[in-house]
RNA sequence: GGAAGCGUGGCCGAGUGGUUGAAGGCAGCGGUCUUGAAAACCGCCAGGGGUUUACGCCCCUCGUGAGUUCGAAUCUCACCGCUUCCGCCA
């Protein structure tokens, strides 16, 4: 949520931020109601302030047992217009809210202006495409050759856009995950955090999923008209954590990592990545969440790039970083890099982490705050990214280590985390 | 799922209709004392919002939302959450 603030005195700032977005911004709606806003909130506190004064009145002349009817008659008379005007103050202000919780965050000025991925700016590649001696297979092929990659049981058990594991690649899966974990909390400095899968729409609304996206969500039925969200990244309730908080500045910074299931609606992108595992309703991701003090929340978001990248690093995966441009970052974020990985078969990079600097945004709607130094209460940053997408990195392990016999050699770094296990074999073969 | 109790400021905790936005304690901040620290003592200290050049003035907030009342932390109802007991259960 973008401050109420600047939209009043820094109106100029905001279309052109939004602009920048690709967002055309009326601001006459919001200015017109904000006038309104202006002169009906004086006129009801006028009125409040009125009721309180001659309530107290009443109390002091019953206190010394004097005659309190003809206050008591005058303060009669206001409540009619003073119970209109705080209804009407009430829905004004909660169509200001709406307004406000449908912006996107402001871009960084660090950030790159553009209009589609197109503009975004490569940063760096690290490590080489494999030369291959033969046509490198897709990891749906490679996959089915090892007898691990089962889209069609998927299909009979749930629909399109699952996946069943089996055996060596179903361990390969796990060992991804908790090489991670292993990583993170270890080399890294974060704790490890398990969190329901199941959340509130205030959860929502604080990491900017809801309002505005709702269909790309799962959900659940829960009482008369409540819902459970399904989390669509572990981002939301691991840093919804400090929703509703006023932190001590030393108790900053947290930093966080979580392996959890995602699950996507994915409405909007039929026919796109339709074979194979790259858009799934539902995946694994081990989750990076910063919760910084404002001052070090860019120096943080450097940091966590670094640690997502280490990951793919370690793995022996080329991949290159991408600082995204005004026009394709995401709703709450200020400034996002992506990493994406290699993938031989597609001949191309893929995006495999997306790591944001919120800035002040999720905070201010979850009113998480931290006591500053000099003993002011300020809203916190909350950054957050992929370290890595789990079914992503098992796609390029199985597609940048696959050989010309159909087996997949295991990266070096990860034996340890496969029980020792350096290949996995294609059925027919031993396993 | 049934029963009972409870939800107050950063934390703990008093407060059952009227100058209570709220005693007291802890934490924090400033000071006295001390070579320094600790202790002791003194003072300050809820959040959000409106308005004002400013000093200030005003409004809202005691889980959330409705209601009763001239006036609600305090009374009523609903919802959410927590605790204990019972039932069920990985």
């Amino acid at each position: 949520m973008l401050d109420i603030q600047m939209l009043r005195t820094n109106m100029e700032a905001v279309v052109a931020a939004l602009q920048s977005r690709g967002m055309a911004f009326d601001p006459t709606e919001f200015q017109a109601l904000e006038a309104e806003r202006k002169a009906l909130q004086t006129r009801t506190q006028e009125l409040q302030a009125r009721r309180n004064s001659l309530s107290k009145q009443i109390g002091m002349l019953k206190g010394k047992g004097e005659d309190a009817s003809a206050v008591m008659a005058e303060v009669g008379g206001l409540g009619d217009e003073l119970k209109a005007n705080e209804q009407a103050l009430s829905n004004l202000l909660a169509r200001l809210e709406a307004v406000l919780s449908g912006l996107p965050n402001m871009p960084h000025e660090t950030v790159p202006v553009g209009t589609s991925e197109a503009d975004n700016v490569e940063i760096l590649r690290w490590g080489s495409p494999r030369e291959f001696d033969f046509t490198p297979r897709d990891h749906v092929d490679i996959g089915a050759g090892l007898g691990g990659l089962d889209f069609e049981a998927a299909v009979k058990l749930s629909g399109s856009r699952f996946a069943v594991m089996r055996s060596g690649v179903a361990r390969l899966h796990r060992a991804l995950a908790q090489f991670m974990l292993d990583v993170h909390t270890r080399e890294h400095g974060y704790t490890e955090i398990y969190v329901p899968y199941l959340v509130n729409e205030a959860s929502m609304f604080g990491t900017g999923q809801l309002p505005k996206f709702e269909e790309d969500l799962f959900s659940v039925p829960r009482g008369e008209d409540g819902r459970f969200y399904l989390i669509p990244t572990s981002e939301v309730p691991v840093t919804n954590m400090v929703r509703g908080q006023l932190l001590a500045a030393d108790e900053l910074p947290m930093k966080f990592v979580g392996h959890t299931p995602c699950f996507r609606s994915e409405a909007g992108s039929y026919g796109r990545d339709t074979r194979g595992m790259i858009r799934q309703h539902q995946f694994d991701k081990v989750e990076l969440v910063r919760i910084e003090r404002p001052e070090d929340s860019w120096t943080a978001l450097e940091e966590l790039v670094g640690h997502a990248e280490s990951i793919l690093q370690r793995l022996g995966l080329p991949y290159r970083k991408l600082a995204l441009c005004t026009g394709d970052m995401g709703f709450s974020a200020a400034k996002t890099y992506d990493l994406e990985v290699w993938l031989p078969a597609q001949d191309t990079y893929r995006e495999i982490s997306s790591c944001s600097n919120c800035g002040d945004f999720q905070a201010r709607r979850m009113q998480a705050r931290v006591r500053n130094a000099q003993g002011k209460n300020e809203f916190l940053h909350t950054l957050n990214g992929s370290g890595l997408a789990v079914g992503r990195t098992l796609v390029a392990v199985l597609e940048n280590y696959q050989q010309a016999d159909g087996a997949v050699v295991v990266p070096e770094a990860l034996i340890p985390w496969m029980g020792g296990v350096e290949r996995i074999e294609p059925v027919g073969k031993t396993a």
